[in-house]
DNA sequence: ATTGACTCTAACGTTACGTTATACTTTATC
DNA sequence: GATAAAGTATAACGTAACGTTAGAGTCAAT
């Protein structure tokens, strides 16, 4: 007689799996003790092995449950049927693989860039390696920073919605910037949205202090890849964004 | 300026999913008509052939969106890593249909059967082509009768929790005989059971009428497919089933 | 004017759990 | 024996990408 836990350390799935599987009537327990506690035998663990065996398989836990509580159901045609939808899944998965090698390669071949509007973004062949490297890099430049740790400490716990939502804000300054390149770096409303962006960062990143702002700003021109990203929101915006935040930090 | 469903027709979308991709921001179309019409513009064509295009490999929508979206966003890298997750999901899906492979070659070879207990009911060699031939020679054999007709018309709508319920409900009435073998298969709640089962049959299949009933039961012993399937409610049930139905279309 | 084709929003269903949230029980510790 | 730590329970929301009704308004053709 095992207790939930004991059985899901055993065969190794989660507490909340087996109440699930409870739940869909998969796997009961064999008994309920008075305190509402479930307890199981050699013979539910039996069967949850033979359900792990066909979950292997991705088998989905219908036709599992159907498969082991349904005489009437051929098994082995159903495995039969499974594997071939696996088979085809598997060559679905190669042409998938094969398109993407033959992206990259016209990418890296630069030649018959056909899908150029298309792969435009991708750009430059040793970007990839480079990008490698890249948290690395920035680790070892700026790891002792206290800037650096800040930013740790505060992201590490940031779901993806969070990102999702701080990047949707911080685009959106972007854009209300990049309206607004026509009047100049030193316009106001520019200069307000820069100031805001400051905050942003110091809100959701780290203590972006004067110096650091003046910093990133030198980043975003002389390095490509920041070049290269910030001007999707406009020809020459990165340099534009250079001259504004340059601005707003003089003194 | 195209309406929903030109869009949807023109790329092989449903209407639903282009709601969707406006829902979750993803492509909107350009404006809306006074009437709330959604109306697309080649701008959201080729976007929306850029979306499909990230689809196809696989790439989840919210990925997609922040691809499309986020110039910070390293595309190049992310189509890698992406890569590289396709290539473990085939590498697995390959031990999967290995294993698939050998699991039935086992029951084949009918030799070391280690796991002769978990694969026991796939059982027989040859069962699997014959179930190919199944369904063909049940129509040839019972395709004229009224009761197929009947049964063709009723289930043609069922959908999968129908059936699932259905099943059920017939494999409950087998569990509560089951229970009963000892009494024999004259025992008056096995014979209720029969009763009820042939219902069964009538309200979710065909008319079952005695007749068909006694040729039922004939089959049950008869056939090995049945048989074997049958005893899973306990050895020699079939033959008990057999029994009790004979005794219960006695006249 | 009446169809039939098209459009809209709203909301549930799907898969296999993960993840809180809240509350009770058992076990271990002091 | 009191308290804390583990374990257990139920309930319910969240996930991915739409499919599928359901109810209602719109447009074009007969």
């Amino acid at each position: 007689m095992l207790k939930i836990k004991e059985v899901a350390d055993l065969v190794g799935v989660s507490v909340r799996t087996l109440h699930h599987y409870d739940q869909i009537g998969l796997l009961k327990p064999e008994k309920l003790e008075e305190n509402g506690y479930r307890l199981y035998n050699q013979i539910e663990l039996d069967r949850l092995q033979q359900i792990l065996f066909f979950k292997e398989m991705e088998v989905p836990l219908r036709m599992i449950k159907r498969i082991l509580d349904d005489p009437f159901f051929d098994q082995m045609h159903a495995l039969k049927v499974h594997k071939d939808l696996l088979l085809k899944k598997r060559d679905r998965l190669d042409r998938i693989i094969d398109s993407i090698n033959s992206s990259m390669d016209k990418l890296k071949g630069g030649r018959e860039m056909t899908d150029q509007e298309r792969f435009e973004p991708f750009g430059m062949t040793e970007i990839e390696e480079q990008q490698k490297k890249y948290e690395a890099e920035i680790k070892e430049k700026y790891g002792h920073t206290k800037a650096y740790k800040e930013s740790q400490q505060k992201t590490k716990n940031y779901k993806v919605t969070d990102w999702e939502k701080i990047q949707q804000e911080g685009n959106h300054i972007y854009e209300e910037m990049a309206k607004r390149t026509a009047s100049g770096p030193q316009d106001r409303k520019v200069q307000e949205l820069v100031a805001s962006y400051q905050q942003h960062i110091t809100d959701n990143f780290y203590e972006c202090t004067t110096e650091i702002y003046s910093g990133l700003a030198d980043m975003y021109v002389s390095d490509a890849r920041f070049t290269k990203n910030i001007d999707k929101f406009g020809e020459g915006f990165a340099f534009f964004l250079h001259d504004a935040i340059k601005f707003y930090c003089r003194k």
